[in-house]
DNA sequence: ATGTGCATGTAACTGGTTACATGATTCG
DNA sequence: CGAATCATGTAACCAGTTACATGCACAT
């Protein structure tokens, strides 16, 4: 499902091939793994069939045919609702990671709002790791206590760098008021 | 397949029904989502099939029977390749965090050296992330530097962490020669 | 000739989730 | 009387991966 939403946006920037897309998430492996032609063109499908998208063939001589997707605008409604929609039960990062980038493309209180809501999201989270080792069975393994305060680290630090960012770019959005 | 292993883990401590294991992961929601029947029942099958565990009923007046599984010496074989094997491409905390947890309970050197794999891991996933930063078109997209910084942050957390853990565990480790 | 780039796709599989289905017992 | 606990499972679906399949052009 991310992945569909995220190829979406990439066709709000600029109307591309399914090959382009290819190219283009093959800079971004660190985010998706591998950007195969196996995701890519069913997920295209599926935006044609949700008609979130439309296709024009484009056809030249000497090289095949390519099919060139643009956005339409129920698909640009369908990305709004994604960027804003809570990326869920925390733990998956890239999913939050894809919607700041597209999310960079909005007014950037979209973006505040987005990094305020996953800002939430962690809390919350490292509010359950922290019941969670105070419960009974959790403090005799030892295991159990290592990767629970691993996890716990993994979320401290995803904090600071929500409130270093957010504190950042508040500070730029009023420096652009002043002015 | 992590989840099927991490069962597999949790008979090797001792053995339990389908509804024991349930139970059990019940406090482990932090790390697993949800523990709901559909994943467990039919990955205990899958075990029962490459003959990994046995099961014995318990039949009792009153009560449904339960199904007590117990691990065999193929499937302790089985569950030793999968704690030393890597975890494969970075992101995957919780896989990782399942290994530490089943690792803790074989001896400190097959703990350290889990940890120091996955610090080899995150290592190699932290260059993989300062390389694409590098790249031409990467720094010209805003939520593209971000989503970067945020991985780098979490990545270099997650060293931080390993680094002091494995200097605490290897400490303690000579401490015991020590004596 | 061999491989790389352009360009499309399908099929089978994996590892999981959600919801459904059943049925007895015990506790408040 | 209803809810929770004990106890088993199935079926449908979802997102994604791997591997397979095709075919022409251009460069080494």
């Amino acid at each position: 499902m991310n992945l569909r939403f995220f190829i979406l946006g990439l066709l709000a920037q600029r109307s591309m091939s399914g090959y382009d897309v290819k190219g283009y998430l093959k800079n971004l492996s660190w985010l998706i793994g591998s950007p195969s032609a196996g995701s890519i063109y069913p997920a295209l499908r599926t935006l044609l069939r949700d008609e979130w998208v439309t296709v024009d063939v484009e056809l030249r001589e000497d090289r095949p045919p390519r099919k060139v997707y643009t956005i339409t605008e129920a698909g640009r409604r369908a990305l709004d609702q994604w960027v804003d929609r809570p990326v869920g039960p925390s733990g998956s990062m890239k999913a939050f990671m894809m919607r700041l980038i597209m999310a960079s493309h909005y007014a950037p209180d979209r973006f505040v709002a987005l990094m305020r809501q996953r800002r939430a999201e962690v809390a919350r989270y490292q509010q359950d790791l922290t019941n969670s080792s105070a419960l009974p069975g959790a403090a005799t393994d030892l295991g159990q206590r290592m990767a629970l305060d691993y996890a716990l680290s993994v979320a401290q630090s995803e904090l600071a760098w929500l409130d270093r960012e957010l504190g950042r770019v508040s500070q730029e959005v009023s420096l652009v008021e002043v002015q």
